[in-house]
RNA sequence: GGUGAUGUAGCUCAGUUGGUUAGAGCGGUGGACUCAUAACCCGCAGGUCGGUGGUUCAAAUCCACCCAUCACCA
């Protein structure tokens, strides 16, 4: 097929450290490393390399938040991803971080070759600024009204009811998502790329990366609208690296983001001793470079990375492949639905292999969405993978085993037929090469299908009660099983884990692509054990409960996406206020509730609270409490409660009521 | 709001440059088999191809508008 090698280098986009990998990433991961393991598999010299993206406002103030620096916090979360990705079996050559010595040598090299070339200049601009943070806001930390729709609570950059864009400055009663203050509007300098002066250069450059029809149209639709620079720099306080020849400036986390690709791949070539890094990124040599992305980051991958590496004197990416998002049961992830997987909850009940066979079904080269139906992911593995290509070998191996003390026939009965299997190759090669893989997926389980056929024609079953045809039984069982293994090898990138037992069964050594092409004969097997298990409905519906149980503060979207965040106008929304208990008695026929009259300060409430198993109500009167004073009062068995006092507690006698510290008087409001 | 994409049997998806009765797998159903992780094999039923209008001898396929879903707007 190939007559040398192909050098290729692969890259996922890195996953930002501020929360857990979750099942959209992993159709990224899976993508690329199903990629990366068929072109090795048929011999080419590929590498796949990968980082955490550690720099950033969102990862400055979330290591804040948990009190470590973010050098910790991104320690934390990449060892975090690199288990995650493991277990799923992800094979990287090298997973890196953008925190590191290589990273900041490269993006302040190609800094400087940038400025060298007069790409870079600097303007002064107005930015939101937090006076007591004492820092400039990014837009998606400050909130206001919408301008246009007047709608409440919108992000500073758009509106996500009516859909306008606009500036933090527009916004009606902004407020800084950080103090809940009024930001103020600062001056000041920061750093551009010229990427208005690209286009023509970015144009010659899509022609050769043969991208995908819905990006290209994506890339048109930009140039439409015109090129504008790019503001590369950040005010500190930033966590990432400083610009030279500046004091307070710092490189935009999406800027050094990139070139964490470069910085992984060098990294890799320092231990490894070879290859050359500049044979890879430096023009001018055969060798192939392809990014995976989502969608949603298109725009810095095929227009401001190409640009800032055509600029730095640099190769460009060979192409940039872009995938669509994953919806779970039709929907978007979400955590009320109980679909917000993380990586880690999908591998504490299921086994990864059938997820990465899922995925493969449904995967194709285009940006399209695909959906994880869980009764669909069930029904689909459980058909595939085990009804139909595990059970080749296993009616098989049962008589090979009892019959033949494991050994295959020396000769293929239906040599045509493995012909058809072996003649496949080059189509599902294709296929894979194309990033088709749901088309490869379907041609290898068409041919599970015909290899099912065959043994059903042939009945081994009832030849094996002829002792005259005990040979046929040997010679159409070894047919089934090299047929199997061929279907075997071509699943290779998609499930490593199942096809490794099958090579460890049949006593195969490595495997290659090639290999399906010549069967295994005359040859001991093993005892053949199940290579993988039918999906459990259960185990299914017990991770969708551990899902919901996930802790939210635990798992954060991408960067600036903090959907999984409640605003300070929505705490505020909560009226929290100090009351002192000045009765409470126990309410004749409540098992479980006191009647407590509250002071409010101003006003006097009557509350229920379930709270008379954990204390007796002679004991309260006098105390201060916490309580909800906004709450609509809702109408009970025995009276209307008009408010929510605070406990914490699993319940029952275990039940704990929130108290201010001494000095807090009744009517107080919390915040 | 602008732009782009998607919408085909219960489910997941194919449908090449418009051309004979719209396909597959799963599921359902009837049968057969009993080697196999109740798997496998044979048959059957199921769709006015999101809606409306148009171009054409002919449209799931082209055009217009509408509806729904999704994404992007640096």
């Amino acid at each position: 097929m190939s007559d040398r090698p192909r050098r290729i280098l692969v890259t996922s986009a890195l996953p930002y450290a501020n929360g857990a990998i979750h099942m959209g990433h992993m159709v990224e991961y899976l993508q690329t490393d199903i990629w990366a393991r068929f072109q090795k598999l048929r011999g080419h010299d590929c590498i796949y390399v990968c980082a955490t993206d550690a720099h950033g406002t969102p990862i400055m103030l979330k290591a804040r938040e948990l009190g470590v620096s973010p050098e910790e916090l991104t320690t934390r979360i990449s060892a975090e991803f690199i288990r995650d990705f493991a277990d799923f079996g992800v094979d990287f050559d090298n997973f890196y971080t953008t925190h590191s010595p290589e990273n900041e040598a490269l993006t302040v090299e190609i800094y400087e070759a940038l400025r060298a070339s007069d790409d870079i200049y600097t303007k002064t601009i107005e930015q939101a600024y937090d006076e007591q943070e004492g820092m400039f806001l990014p837009d998606r930390f400050v909130r206001g009204t919408c301008p246009r729709c007047k709608s409440e609570d919108q992000y500073g950059d758009a509106c996500e009811v009516c859909g306008a864009t606009y500036s933090p400055s527009d916004l009606l009663d902004p407020v800084s998502v950080l103090s809940g203050k009024t930001p103020v509007v600062r001056e000041s300098e920061h750093y551009f790329f010229r990427l208005s002066e690209y286009e023509a250069r970015l144009r010659d450059w899509m022609k050769s990366a043969s991208l995908d029809r819905n990006v290209l149209a994506k890339l048109e639709e930009w140039f439409a609208a015109g090129l504008q620079d790019w503001d590369i720099s950040r005010d500190a306080p930033y966590f990432g690296f400083n610009i030279p020849g500046t004091v307070d400036k710092y490189f935009y986390v999406w800027l050094d983001a990139p070139v964490g690709y470069l910085a992984s791949f060098l990294n890799y070539c320092k231990r490894e001793g070879t290859p050359d890094f500049d044979e890879y990124w430096r023009p001018g040599h055969d060798t192939e470079v392809y990014h995976f992305i989502g969608k949603d980051i298109m725009y810095f991958h095929t227009l401001f990375w190409p640009a800032v590496l055509l600029g730095a004197g640099m190769r460009t990416p060979t192409s940039v492949f872009a995938h669509g998002f994953l919806t779970v049961n039709g929907q978007k992830m979400s955590k009320s639905r109980g679909t917000f997987i993380t990586a880690r909850t999908y591998l504490d009940h299921l086994d990864p292999a059938w997820l990465r066979y899922y995925y493969a079904a449904k995967l194709g080269p285009t940006i399209e969405d695909i959906d994880l139906n869980l009764d669909d992911f069930i029904a689909r593995v459980n058909s595939d993978l085990v009804g139909k290509l595990v059970n080749i070998a296993s009616r098989c191996a049962g008589f090979i085993n009892k019959n033949f003390d494991g050994m295959l026939a020396g000769a293929l009965p239906d040599p045509e037929l493995f012909e058809e299997f072996a003649a496949a190759s080059g189509r599902i090669a294709e296929h894979y090469e194309k990033r088709e893989f749901s088309k490869a997926m379907r041609l290898v389980m068409m041919l599970a299908d015909r290899a099912n056929r065959y043994i059903d024609q042939h009945k081994p079953w009832l030849m094996v009660k002829d002792p005259s045809r005990l040979d046929d039984v040997q010679g159409v069982c070894t047919q089934g099983i090299n047929l199997f293994r061929s279907l075997m090898i071509y699943l290779t990138p998609v499930v490593p884990t199942i096809a490794a037992s099958a090579r460890e069964f049949l006593g195969d050594s490595d495997w290659h692509w090639a290999d399906a092409a010549f069967p295994l004969l005359g040859k001991p097997t093993s005892k053949f054990k199940a290579l993988t298990t039918r999906v459990d409905a259960d185990k299914v519906e017990k991770m969708l409960e551990d899902a919901k149980e996930t802790n939210p503060g635990e798992v954060f979207a991408g960067k600036g996406d903090d959907e999984d965040f409640i605003s300070i106008d929505d705490f505020m929304k909560v009226d929290l206020r100090i009351a002192r208990i000045v009765n409470a008695e126990a309410v004749a026929g409540a098992d479980k509730l006191l009647a407590l009259t509250l002071d409010l300060g101003d006003s006097t409430r009557s509350v229920f609270a379930g709270i008379k198993a954990a204390y007796p109500p002679e004991s309260l009167i006098g105390r201060h409490v916490v309580v909800v004073a906004n709450l609509a009062p809702r109408k009970m068995r025995f009276g209307v409660s008009e408010g929510m006092v605070l406990a914490a507690g699993p319940g029952g006698a275990d039940i704990f009521l929130l108290g201010p510290d001494e000095g807090a008087e009744a009517g107080m409001r919390v915040k």
